[in-house]
DNA sequence: GTAAGGATTGGC
DNA sequence: CCAATCCTTACT
């Protein structure tokens, strides 16, 4: 199977967040073993206008890779345990990214970090030139489920209720 | 410098 | 229901 290139993050992260289901990720690990995982959910962040994505809260050191060109990862710690994994999607200065909330065996995207074991070491990580991570298609498209993004109750609304959230 | 809170999880 | 655990942001 062929590793996703540059054109496919570019895409709108919506339709990134969608086409993502049922692709797979490789993770090569320190010690040159290979596991890849079967992305079960994800969800969308739009940008500095959406109130539920970090983006909107400026250009800082956290979110600088979001504002980058689509294709590098975006991670962080979330209550001082979880590192969660974020694929920037879109043109350069659109802030955009799709949060991976759940592979094959892994439900939850503090579960997914662990499971992969991603840390700090990973952000800003290139998925198109990358030795240790990167994501492949596998052709499989499967059936796709929408539904409100969990835990942004804060951003309020319209973005609370957005179905941003995709699974299968 | 200090304080508040979080794109979660697992245990009680 | 609630503690764990630490980084980032907001404010003094």
């Amino acid at each position: 199977m062929s590793r996703l290139e540059r054109t496919f993050y570019l895409q709108s992260v919506e339709t990134v967040a969608k086409q993502l289901l049922g692709k797979q990720l490789v993770r090569v690990f320190d010690d040159e073993t290979v596991e890849r995982y079967v992305i079960t959910e994800t969800e969308a962040y739009c940008g500095v206008e959406d109130r539920a994505c970090h983006a909107s809260k400026g250009r800082t050191k956290r979110t600088e890779v979001m504002f980058h060109e689509g294709g590098k990862v975006y991670m962080y710690l979330i209550y001082g345990m979880y590192w969660m994994l974020n694929i920037v999607c879109e043109q350069e200065g659109n802030a955009c990214a799709v949060l991976i909330r759940g592979v094959r065996g892994a439900s939850g995207p503090g579960r997914v970090g662990r499971v992969m074991e991603l840390d700090k070491s990973f952000y800003g990580e290139d998925l198109t030139t990358s030795q240790q991570i990167w994501i492949e298609d596998t052709g499989y498209v499967p059936q796709i489920n929408a539904s409100p993004r969990v835990g942004i109750d804060y951003a309020g609304e319209p973005w609370v209720s957005m179905p941003l959230r995709f699974y299968f």
